[in-house]
DNA sequence: TATCTATGTTTGACTACCCTAACAAATAAC
DNA sequence: GTTATTTGTTAGGGTAGTCAAACATAGATA
């Protein structure tokens, strides 16, 4: 059992392998992410690696091992289904969430939490988007590109955010954008990389950086299924 | 804000005071409720005095503070919310609420617990029969007294236990006792104070330890109003 | 009252987590 | 290929919470 401490390291271990690519994780990248000093965070990897959760040699780059991945998606499994919790029975908005997960994400309780799920009818997604894992760790993969990748006239489904942070998930929502909201591009601009979107008969000009953040599959495509339109099998 | 411990000793004070009196709460006492040596509750005591929580003199007796007073109720709501949510919504039995809600009450959010409390449609009791403090940190307080106040020959209800110990909890449940139960006092044995219930048309004796944990109304009691058999009015 | 026992307090030490400052290795720039 | 910069590590120190052991006070006993 691993304190609260610990358990945010493997975490942000795990957060940012899988966003910025698993050979990308060095000390400081992950002291950044916890908001400790590159001192504090190896002294903790020193720790996980005793552990056997990381595995890394010195000035190398860090990795989980299968242990520690496994206990970070336990983590994950926990954090989005009590922010599918706050959403859907509390009245929660999307942008609160987060923060509260944070603390619940650490209660332990196995029984809690599989009870948790069983009352949310097993969710497959939480409130941004993002897929949550089953019991066994087990991830429900969903062929999903970035509003970038949607040429312009094209039309789209938005289904999840890359960034969960509060200033921008407040910005989507004031565009009346949403979950499974449909986009449809109305025009690209090379100068600046902005894009036109048109949502609910509504135009808005939506800059590179949060075209990117946008999770969207093409309005006809299906889970399971290659996409023909956009690149959503990439 | 105070720490996961800090909040700990905060509650066990108010537990001790009230089930002891406020006038036999010593460091002692406090370090065996904590599971801690005494030396260590003294550290924290002084802490919590330069904080401003509790009141005491060298070699004095122990005083919550109001604003410790207030403070511990609050953990206690939602302490008490917590347990009734793992029991009414995520099918916990009543003796496996008390530890998994020995975390979650000390999670962080005022919105949090005012939703949950809403979303349990703002329960007065806990699984244990327990009364829920309001926002406000108001209690309903309930006549009630022990089933050793009950004379042989007369009936009452339960409405609470006094011990949360799994170990009790899980004997009351085997005797087929639970709250609400109709319970009928059939004899009193002075050899050894055990008492001759009968409980759904079936008999066994109970001790006086066991008896003094179980908090009963008599049968014709509304809340509110003096109680013209028993003494709980008292 | 004198002593014994309970209870409460202080001291010094340990672990977990964090820091700053100094240093070492790896990588990029020239 | 040498230097400069970025990145990672070590050393030493701080706070919170814990302990054991020594000490002090209060209350009970004789």
């Amino acid at each position: 059992m691993l304190s609260f401490t610990e358990e945010n390291y493997l975490k942000a271990l795990h957060n940012i392998s899988e966003a910025e690519g698993v050979d990308l994780v060095g000390t400081n990248r992950l002291a950044a992410a916890l908001q400790v000093k590159p001192a504090t965070a190896n002294d903790m990897l020193k720790k996980l690696k005793e552990k056997s959760y990381v595995a890394y040699e010195k000035y190398g780059k860090i990795k989980l091992t299968d242990a520690g991945a496994q206990y970070a998606v336990a983590i994950i499994r926990k954090h989005r289904l009590w922010e599918t919790f706050l959403y859907q029975k509390l009245e929660f908005s999307w942008d609160e969430v987060h923060e509260v997960a944070e603390q619940l994400e650490h209660i332990q309780s196995e029984k809690l939490i599989d009870k948790l799920d069983k009352f949310l009818a097993y969710p497959a997604f939480d409130p941004h988007g993002d897929p949550i894992p089953n019991q066994k760790g087990a991830i429900k993969v969903r062929f999903k590109t970035t509003l970038l990748d949607v040429a312009a006239g094209a039309s789209c489904r938005m289904v999840a955010v890359k960034d969960n942070s509060k200033l921008f998930l407040q910005y989507v929502a004031n565009l009346g954008l949403g979950l499974n909201a449909i986009i449809k591009v109305v025009a690209k601009q090379d100068y600046d990389a902005s894009t036109q979107i048109e949502v609910a008969g509504k135009q808005t000009s939506v800059s590179e950086k949060f075209a990117s953040n946008i999770f969207v599959i093409c309005n006809t495509c299906k889970v399971g299924q290659p996409c023909p339109g956009l690149r959503c099998q990439v």
